[in-house]
DNA sequence: ATGAGCTTTATAATTATTCTAAATGGATAT
DNA sequence: ATATCCATTTAGAATAATTATAAAGCTCAT
């Protein structure tokens, strides 16, 4: 019952990486394929474990699933998402306000809801209940 | 050189406790006093530091301090902001697109940004490119 | 004083990730 | 073939933030 929308041959994902600009290895060619053709948001773990499981897979460490997807969200293959977090600071502004995020430095800014705002809110999926809108825009202060 | 904007004595803190529905123990008053006069983004490690440092503190432990930060943020007396994260998903949808999330599940799903938008862009700090606009709508079901 | 119940504490455990240094592998020069 | 180079991969250690656990401490009504 695998949900798999698309296949790719390896040929086609090797080309895909090289016009990405990417050194099409195997471990890196099997970790692209299975992100595509899986189509659904996966972590580094979720990656390693659904390739340990193949046949026909190169070995491929938790290092490299790590060292394969930084590179590809770099690239531009994939996106990284960041949803949950185990890295939280407390903010004691607790009006509406959205934030600027320097990646780089760390730096945090608040910017007011009414200044930034999001439309075209989607409905809720059922049963749930709205717990709050988070809005980060990421900067970089490039080296 | 500190930045203070305000003070609060022990009797204002404690008050705002109650009238959030906390039991105001000498911890969480020192806790709370602290990251409302900082005013900043500060992190359970900050805040533990901070108070380390401050000559007329009750005993206060780490866990305590993340313990009541929780609860300051379940309560809205705080707000917790996730701004860099170590949990991360990859998204083999390179669109533009926002995210709506379900904390009780983990269920993450993909909203096309051309239905959901960011209107209001602030100008980026000087020196800074844009590295992306991340929109998570935080949903979740109720127990 | 005693017991109930909440709170705090020290410490261990967990989790996701990154680091490190050695091993591997493939391409190229000899 | 052989040596060499360099990128890549690897196992395992290290790190960092957080959460869990279980014992000890307070407080307050009896």
């Amino acid at each position: 019952m695998d949900m798999q929308l698309k296949q790719f041959t390896n040929a086609e994902i090797s080309d895909l990486l090289v016009r990405h600009d990417i050194n099409p290895t195997p471990q890196r060619v099997v970790v692209t394929r299975v992100i595509l053709e899986r189509c659904a948001h996966l972590s580094a773990e979720d990656l390693f474990q659904i390739i340990e499981q193949m046949p026909d897979r190169p070995g491929v460490s938790l290092a490299t699933v790590y060292n394969t997807l930084g590179l590809l969200a770099q690239k531009g293959v994939v996106r990284e998402v960041i949803a949950d977090s185990s890295k939280v600071v407390y903010d004691p502004n607790t009006s509406a306000h959205h934030h600027v995020y320097n990646v780089t430095t760390g730096e945090l800014f608040d910017v007011d809801a009414h200044l930034m705002q999001v439309t075209g809110m989607p409905s809720l999926p059922p049963g749930t209940s709205l717990e709050g809108v988070d809005v980060i825009v990421r900067v970089r202060t490039p080296s």
